[in-house]
RNA sequence: GCCCAUGUGGCGGAAUUGGUAGACGCGCCAGACUCAAAAUCUGGUUCUCGCAAGGGAGUGAAGGUUCGAUUCCUUUCGUGGGCACCA
């Protein structure tokens, strides 16, 4: 009976499938153990070699978690947003949601064959409506939050606005933003202060506090992919995909306000087993520096200029001052004498690109002519401008000390500004030495003490005296969370009048509308954006209604405002609401009427409406293209309320963009004419101030006023990964985003399995999502992976054939350089030889000289070429060069070119002549040189396993020619999984070998079954037991490759002893199961089904087999093999007693001839023994 | 430039705590089976001197600590990755 890999696999596989063998429960006895993989994007690229390492990996660890005793979670599912899906819409016209499908299946089909665990039934897929509704779900929880900096922890925005009624927000300020609010000098109020702002003031303020938040700020701007990108796919200036130039731009954007949780992102790295390459790769990221922020007077002004350093000890050592270019400081200080001059440095630096910046960092800067005062010794210190201060760190200023900071020093030569030093002798005058353990000099009464020491003191100082405080700093931005992209979770939020109102979770999901095309909209909007009847709001939508601001307002305001609703066309309030209002309204005053008459007659050209409705309020006269209301005071606007409410009305209007007249009834029917000139006036002012208010914050401006607008970005790639490790959990919940009992039992992955790509991205992101939902009370931890395992990268093996190119002479010059007719390749050996010659004798020229070169390959090349095409060097010297080319690893086997398929690969290689390795010649059709050993050896490189390089592996080839058990067990073979490796195909038939001979201990080729139900022997037992140590321990720490290896050993050594009994082969089936699955489930219904014992476990899965134990008895030894070293050298090995005292062994060793030979009749003077370890005789 | 990994036969790699360097596999060599080839099996395989017994060298390089170093320390070189005016 053979091994039939094929039937076999086929055969469990739909077996499993059938029994739901993979089901997982959420209700069970036995502890957790949850084993995730990074889902993947579903590429429409299928499946290389490199892929399934981490799945191969991670299940081996669930299945051998689950023969442990553990309920094993080990969910698969698809991160299906993203660009590649919409691009590829873009190109080919397939909607993403089709080719993501296509896709998917594609995906499925490929990964069922390598025989994983997963619970299929719990697969997700971030672009289905029935997931996307509860990322939505979460990102509204975000928006509704605030990150309190006293609990340190995230809690709803409810909360702080009841604080903001009862104390204003003296308790709360507004956290570290990097947007300008407008009327941005209110950033402190008190309670009654913020009861008076307008709705509209108020959201904008609140804005400023959510977790998600929409802002206007600048980000990186990708022209080429229409998308605004975070700042962690952007690399050098270009962007991760596709390397498509970045810019900056201000725009308005949506953020996560991860910089709230840099501490405990930091601090809860602590908690969990990541590498220490991934942890310190975050550490960087969030890049947190300890130091103080130091106010220096501005010499002749009341002005200060804070800085931000780590190094106040130097203070004495500040030679100048530098702010950054877009720092408000610069133009108050910029003396007259050098405007003209700082206008054209920041003309200039406004011109550079980002790129450009990064590329080239020349030392450029300007002097502003202002000085600032040391505030310890009254110095006075030239202020300069300059690119090395960054706007975004800090405070956008720094003190320079040229003695101690590399790039503060170049500045100072480069500028001839006088030097102080003031670390002694520790400063050689040619290079800044940022140490912090040299002693102070020329530093007042820091003198003589040690940096180290000197930061606490002038800390405490500066403290003390009030010149500044001691402040935390971070590298880390809050992340751009908006793209203007089509395929992403459509935001549930309604724009209206500039207030993002969000959608009440019932509506939930809010779904993509589908599109006929993917162009970015107007004003760096989405393709969401050309959706009218998607973003514009047709029907009332309730959370217009329920939206607590609204009612607050609605409450608050004055009585008949109530009920001052809007059209639905308009607006989204009820018509119900509508009707009331125009009721009240009905009797119009003799004023309103006499300005309608002449407004309507169109005396100025314009079209305007009357009793209009805007925001919440009914105009009397409305000019909506211009922008401009008109307002006549009817006969009840006299008391002081009422004043109160027309201003508090005024105001909401002029900050959604209309300008406001008003006129009393006498001024109307006294002088209509003087009020017909005066809204002229206002008309053009109007006009001239709306061009320069130019791209709005808000969406609202494309469509029209007072819209309904919905937000026409999408949410970016890492927002559906942000959280799926929990919708596995409680994946078909269709009322929560999972149930707090599942996430309480599931809890954290146990095992997260991905690469390390993702260290600063997804990985951040969603450990700030845990912790946010977990400040939030939904879950109840902190941490989302409690291990993390990260994969190296499967590097492709190229191979490459040599192309003999020569260059063709037609009177006497250059023609040309081309393959000949019969396309010639030359050996690698051969290519190598020409190309060492080549390099020894012409370093500066290209081409090969034949009186230099005298190799065998040249002439053999020569002696072709010639024999083809006689004419071809026209009496010049011959040459030729020699191309390098990728071949197909398919055509290869290991090195040697398979040269008959390579000539049928291509036509124009059909006539392909090689020189072989020999240096005879292959040619096609001739029998000249061909038959045995003729071989075209390939060169070898590793590179990036891609398509284009020819040296992709299909899994799916390697599957149909070993099976799925070989293929698992090799990609762990190769080595450790952590590590990054070539993939080299050879390799894999000694892994197949393997599971043949592992076979062969149960089923003979003739004789059929051979395992029997003997009495193992103790040899065969330890053999066992030796096994069960190593591959359990192995496996336990995802040294696989050895595990594997160990396998091997056993098998060796059980054939060796012809063991074929079943006491020991059972144990060593359930243990392979994790490896080699199919393999072990076949083995262990044979061995059950066919047994007399085990008769009734015949449908028995070994998946529920239990793991064996380890028995130690088995292994112990009474001695040992011990190596004999002289002087630390080997000599010998002596078998002793593992009892033997110290004593003892000096006897035995000492007495033995080959010892004594080295000792050379001296006597030893130390004789070192470690039990069953070694001995070292010392001579 | 800074930070972090990493360097072992022809190749992938092993050596878990300082204790026989090169497990296991590929490749290669020899042999068995075969008319022959493939497949399979058996043995050998770090380099070097030697017929052998046995010696010498050897974990990127140079030093050090130790009875003993692939493992710890210092310096240095190569490769891979991350960050890059972060004050």
């Amino acid at each position: 009976m053979e091994y039939k890999f094929q039937d076999i696999e086929k055969k469990w596989q739909d077996w499993w499938t059938a029994n739901e063998i993979y089901k997982v429960s959420n209700d069970s006895a036995k502890p957790k153990y949850y084993v995730l993989d990074m889902f993947p994007y579903p590429s429409g690229k299928g499946l290389h070699v490199g892929h399934p390492l981490g799945y191969i990996a991670s299940d081996i660890y669930a299945r051998y978690k689950r023969l442990k005793g553990f309920n094993v979670l080990h969910p698969m599912g698809y991160d299906a947003f993203g660009l590649p899906a919409e691009q590829y819409a873009i190109e080919h016209g397939i909607h993403p949601a089709v080719s993501t499908k296509q896709n998917i299946e594609n995906f499925r089909k490929q990964l069922d064959r390598i025989g994983f665990s997963f619970d299929w039934s719990r697969q997700v897929s971030t672009s289905e409506p029935s997931y996307y509704k509860w990322t939505q779900w979460i990102f509204l929880q975000l928006f509704k939050s605030f990150y309190n900096r006293q609990t340190k922890k995230a809690e709803s925005i409810d909360s702080l606005i009841a604080s903001f009624e009862k104390e204003g927000n003296s308790n709360h300020p507004i956290p570290n933003s990097q947007f300008l609010i407008p009327d941005s000098d209110a950033s402190t109020f008190t309670a009654d202060q913020w009861k008076m702002f307008t709705e509209k003031h108020q959201q904008d303020i609140l804005m400023e506090y959510r977790l998600a938040y929409c802002g206007y700020g600048e980000v990186n701007w990708c022209e080429a992919l229409g998308t605004v990108l975070a700042n962690d796919e952007v690399i050098n200036g270009v962007s991760e995909r596709g390397g498509h130039p970045v810019v900056k731009k201000k725009l308005r954007q949506w953020y996560l306000r991860i910089t709230e949780y840099a501490d405990r992102l930091l601090g809860g790295l602590e908690t969990v087993d990541f590498s220490e390459a991934m942890k310190e790769m975050q550490t960087n990221w969030i890049g947190k520096s300890y130091g103080a922020e130091i106010d220096f007077r501005i010499a002749g002004s009341d002005e200060k200029l804070r800085v931000f350093t780590t190094r106040p000890d130097t203070i004495f050592g500040v030679d100048f001052m530098v702010i950054a270019p877009e720092h408000e400081l610069g133009s108050t200080i910029t003396t007259a004498k050098h405007k003209d001059e700082v206008e054209q440095y920041l003309a200039w630096v406004k011109s550079r690109s980002e790129r450009e910046r990064m590329a080239e960092k020349t030392i450029s800067g300007v002097f502003t002519g202002g000085y600032a005062v040391n505030p310890f010794d009254f110095r006075e210190i030239p202020i300069y401008i300059s690119e090395y201060v960054l706007a975004g760190y800090g405070t956008g200023a720094i003190m320079a000390v040229p003695s101690g900071d590399e790039r503060d020093f170049k500045f100072a030569k480069h500028f001839n500004i006088d030097i102080t030093n003031i670390l002694g002798d520790k400063f050689n005058g040619e290079e800044a030495n940022p140490t912090k353990d040299a002693e102070l000099v020329n530093s007042n009464f820091l003198t003589g003490m040690l940096m180290r020491d000197a930061i606490k003191v002038v800390m405490n100082d500066i403290e003390n005296l009030g010149y500044g405080k001691a402040k935390v700093n971070y590298k880390m931005r809050d992340a751009a969370f908006s793209r203007q992209r089509y395929w992403g979770e459509p935001f549930p939020i309604v724009w209206r009048n500039g207030i993002a109102y969000p959608l009440d979770e019932t509506e939930l999901p809010l779904e993509l509308p589908n599109v006929e095309n993917y162009k970015p909209g107007p004003e760096g909007e989405g393709p969401l954006a050309n959706v009218k009847e998607w973003a514009l709001i047709p029907i009332p939508s309730p959370s217009m209604e329920k939206g607590a601001s609204v009612q607050q307002r609605l409450g608050d305001d004055a009585a008949g405002a109530k009920n001052f609703g809007a059209v639905p066309k308009y607006s989204v309030y009820t018509p119900m609401q509508y009707e009331l209002a125009k009721n009240m309204r009905k009797n119009h005053t003799e004023a309103e009427d006499l300005l309608w008459q002449q407004l309507r007659n169109n005396n100025l050209g314009i079209k305007f409406r009357r009793q209009h409705p805007i925001d919440a309020y009914i105009t009397d006269f409305i000019a909506l293209q211009e922008k401009l209301i008109v307002e006549v005071d009817g006969g009840y606007h006299e008391n002081e309320e009422q004043k109160l409410y027309d201003e508090n009305r005024t105001n909401v209007l002029k900050e959604i963009g209309f300008a406001m007249i008003r006129f009393t009834n006498e001024e109307v029917i006294g002088n209509i004419n003087s009020v017909l000139n005066k809204i002229k006036r206002e008309l053009q002012k109007n006009k001239s101030q709306q061009k320069e208010v130019g791209s709005s914050q808000t969406p609202l401006s494309i469509h029209g006023e007072g819209l309904g607008v919905r937000e026409t970005n999408t949410m970016p790639g890492y927002a559906g990964s942000s959280w799926y490790f929990l919708r596995y959990m409680d994946p078909h919940n269709n009322d929560e985003f999972c149930n707090k009992k599942a996430s309480d039992y599931w809890n954290q992955v146990d095992v997260y399995v991905g690469g390390t790509e993702h260290a600063v991205g997804h990985l951040l992101y969603s450990r700030m999502w845990t912790k946010a939902l977990f400040d939030l009370g939904y879950i109840s931890f902190d941490e989302p992976y409690k291990k993390l395992l990260n994969q190296g990268m499967i590097q492709g093996s190229s191979r490459f054939v040599y192309r003999v190119v020569p260059h063709f002479y037609i009177n006497d010059k250059l023609h040309q350089s081309r393959p000949l007719k019969k396309p010639l390749f030359v050996s690698y050996k051969f290519y190598k030889e020409i190309q060492e010659e080549s390099d020894k004798h012409y370093t500066e020229n290209y081409g090969y000289s034949p009186d230099k070169i005298n190799v065998e390959a040249y002439t053999k090349i020569l002696i072709q070429i010639e024999s083809e095409e006689k004419e071809i060097f026209d009496g010049h010297a011959p040459d030729f060069s020699i191309q390098k080319l990728h071949v197909d690893v398919k055509l290869v086997d290991g090195v040697d070119l398979n040269m008959e398929a390579f000539r049928n690969s291509k036509p124009e290689y059909k006539n392909a002549v090689f020189i072989c390795e020999d240096g005879r010649i292959n040619a096609p059709l001739s029998i000249h040189g061909e038959g045995q050993g003729v071989r075209y050896i390939c060169g070898t490189e590793v590179e990036k396993m891609s398509k284009s390089k020819f040296n992709t592996v299909d899994p799916s080839d390697l599957v149909d020619k070993y099976g799925a058990d070989t293929f698992r067990m090799y990609e762990m073979f190769l080595g450790p999984v952590e590590q990054s490796k070539p993939w080299d195909t050879k390799g894999i038939e000694g892994v197949h070998r393997f599971l043949r001979k592992f076979w062969r201990l149960f089923y003979d080729e003739i004789k059929g079954k051979i395992w029997n139900e003997e009495k193992a022997t103790g040899a065969e037992l330890k053999v066992l037991h030796k096994a069960i140590k190593k591959i359990e321990e192995d496996t336990e720490r995802f040294s696989y490759n050895t595990a594997v290896s160990a396998f091997m050993v056993c098998a060796n050594e059980l054939a060796d002893l012809k063991c074929s009994k079943k006491e020991i082969l059972e144990p060593l089936v359930i243990m392979l199961s994790s490896y080699a699955p199919h393999i072990a489930e076949e083995l262990y219904h044979e061995l059950h089904k066919a047994s007399s014992t085990g008769g009734g476990l015949g449908e028995a899965s070994v998946l529920d087999a239990a793991y064996p134990i380890l028995n130690s008895a088995y292994l112990v030894e009474s001695s040992k093999q011990y190596p004999i070293s002289v002087n630390g050298k080997l000599r010998t090995t002596l078998n002793i007693s593992l009892e033997a005292s110290q004593q003892e062994v000096e006897e035995i060793v000492l007495g033995n001839d080959v010892v004594k030979k080295w000792l050379d009749g001296k006597t030893p003077k130390k004789v070192i023994f470690v039990k069953n370890k070694m001995v070292n005789v010392v001579v």
